[in-house]
DNA sequence: CATGAATGAGGATTCATTCAT
DNA sequence: AATGAATGAATCCTCATTCAT
């Protein structure tokens, strides 16, 4: 007597998957388009699914996007962990920080439009994150055991701190991607371009050195 | 009997006027909440004026959002020109100049977060300002005479690039502006802060130049 | 205890006849004041929903519009098809037709209105859509069918073509219609009065009929 | 002192040829788009004035739209009137007519749409221009006089009147350049393709004298 | 878990028209 | 006779979000 004898279950996926699915294509959407520019329903359809599993899973497009950015933010950090720059001397430490910073930024140029973009919002949503916050202090101090190390063995200055060397380090990284389309429109010239790449890599490494081992 | 004491505050028939204060609103909102944030009801109540006014002079928000920038870009490309960095020793050219780009960035937020916000877009609007285009080649030519000049007096090294320069140079100083959020949010401390931004000036001075004279 | 003691008045949750009530409304407003003319607003307001749904069922102004001109031509030829003209003798058969047409037009002056308002546009929009397309090859065949009957039984002229006759037939009865104002402000005579209607009613069936005996 | 030693006197035009070219570029445009289609900055663009000119002269974009609905009618009355129906014998006098009226509509398809768009608006603009009401009673009398005649001579039917015969003759020449898109679109072929034109011609005419002289 | 329907507030843009010179 | 500047009222449309099932 009823229509169908199974229920409709048309997308009878199981949680997890719908709500990666729905994170993903949130971070494509919220990177290419920025926090006003993405659409909830763009966001929708490329993880295929509906408008309503968005609110359903993370309440709201903020909720969303704060998601996003703990889960981009969190990529970076796990990987930072994982470079056993203790076990390294002190430059060659440096040497591999930097080197990774610069190809991290560089391989994730999403992560790094995400930054800008939450930097546009004045980091209002990584400072409702409890998580982001957490994860980032680490950093600081891997670098400050590193230019511990260093300053004892007498091979770098002792007046420089941890985050100063993050600071130079990451700045030359990001802002090579961040201002890619800038750079590349009013140079002629894209910044990322394999010609300049390996250049700019050494450059990194030796000017962070140079200032390092100075006086 | 009853008429007016004062002309009627609108209709204020000065052109020039109109359109300035249209455009210095549209900086703020443009810089504050970024092309798509932005609301052009709000940049016509901030200059005294009506959307319709906007419409009349810049055709449309992009068209206003493209004026602003040329602005923007024409205002740091004018302080440059009048550094008269030709008439210094390469080294000292390149010092003054590297300390105008860390004042400029600084004391100009708004510019640094417009171009961020152009970068979220890829560049596409300057992209179709010839105006913008035609300014900014002389940053290049600029450092390039520097150069040619220190490496002739055998003060820098030979195989470094203008453009290299500039990315080194510029990236220090606009990440710690843009990103000033993120990173004060994550490390705690604004890298705005007076505290550190002695440190932050000499540092890049010190990293340019340890570059240039190396080898 | 003060829950309402009728259901909300909006909110009707019956999707069918909230697309119905839009159609309908769209067709009065459309026919009333023209593509440009009509009001997505007036739209809404009769039919007792609100703009949004209308956008929700049917995309755009355009598209609403589009509906209602498929709407309106699937009601033409479905009545055509109703006529059952085959079973006719050849003369009766476009007897009939012409007097279908005749009465058909009279009574939707809005389909008459929409139909010359879709010739102001160029026939853009009837032209993207294959429902109408399709519907309308119909009418040709059915007249052919007729002819071909009339000419082997010697009754019809054997050079008179399906869309030749269409042509004579709708013109009259389309043109009265469509026309009606101008021609009866001018003539300071309403072509659709009683006085006429009978009078033109058969001057149509005989001249059609006479030219097709001709020869 | 004066900054200019002669007078801007940029487009200094006669008035008749600026109220002209105004005109000339709003028959364009109305015809084209309609009346709420047209916009006053294309007529004044298409003009070559501005649009303060448009207002100078015709008060209103109604009262210029009136202006080339008068235009338009005194064309094709002045032309009616250069036939000379008078001198020919009935029969002749309605072929020439009917051709007339054939070949005008075909070749002003303007004027065409300009009838249909002012019946889109019930006529409301032509009932309040006096001009256009004294001119048309005309075609009804001449076509009496024709009548009158071929009665008298015992070649037309005694119940024909001037009215039915404007309109039997004019719904055929009007309807294929009024319809001319949606016939077009559905039946895909163009009612004005030079292969159906002469029959077209023929039948109109056939079809008119096989009515006239029935009974 | 899942879904189609519904919604209100706002957002950019357009248009005919008038003012002041 | 002519003009650039200014204006207010609409107009179409979009967006994130919630309801009812």
């Amino acid at each position: 007597m009823n229509e169908a004898p199974f229920p409709p279950a048309r997308r009878a996926r199981d949680p997890a998957a719908t709500q990666r699915s729905i994170l993903d294509a949130a971070f494509i959407e919220f990177s290419d388009n920025g926090l006003d520019g993405a659409r909830v329903d763009a966001i929708a359809a490329r993880a295929g699914t509906t408008v309503r599993m968005i609110y359903y899973y993370f309440a709201s497009k903020d909720g969303l996007y704060r998601a996003v950015l703990e889960h981009a933010y969190a990529g970076i950090r796990t990987a930072e962990r994982a470079l056993g720059l203790e076990a390294l001397p002190p430059e060659d430490a440096i040497r591999r920080l930097a080197e990774f910073v610069f190809d991290y930024e560089e391989a994730n140029p999403r992560f790094v439009r995400l930054v800008s973009i939450e930097n546009i919002h004045r980091a209002a949503h990584i400072a409702r994150s409890e998580t982001i916050q957490g994860l980032n202090a680490t950093v600081i101090s891997t670098i400050g055991a590193i230019l511990a190390r260093g300053q004892d063995a007498g091979v770098f200055r002792r007046d420089a701190e941890p985050i100063d060397v993050h600071l130079l380090m990451t700045a030359f990284c990001f802002f090579r991607v961040s201002n890619r389309h800038t750079l590349g429109t009013i140079f002629g010239q894209d910044p990322l371009s394999p010609a300049l790449r390996g250049r700019h890599r050494g450059m990194l490494v030796e000017s962070v050195l140079a200032f390092l081992r100075a006086r």
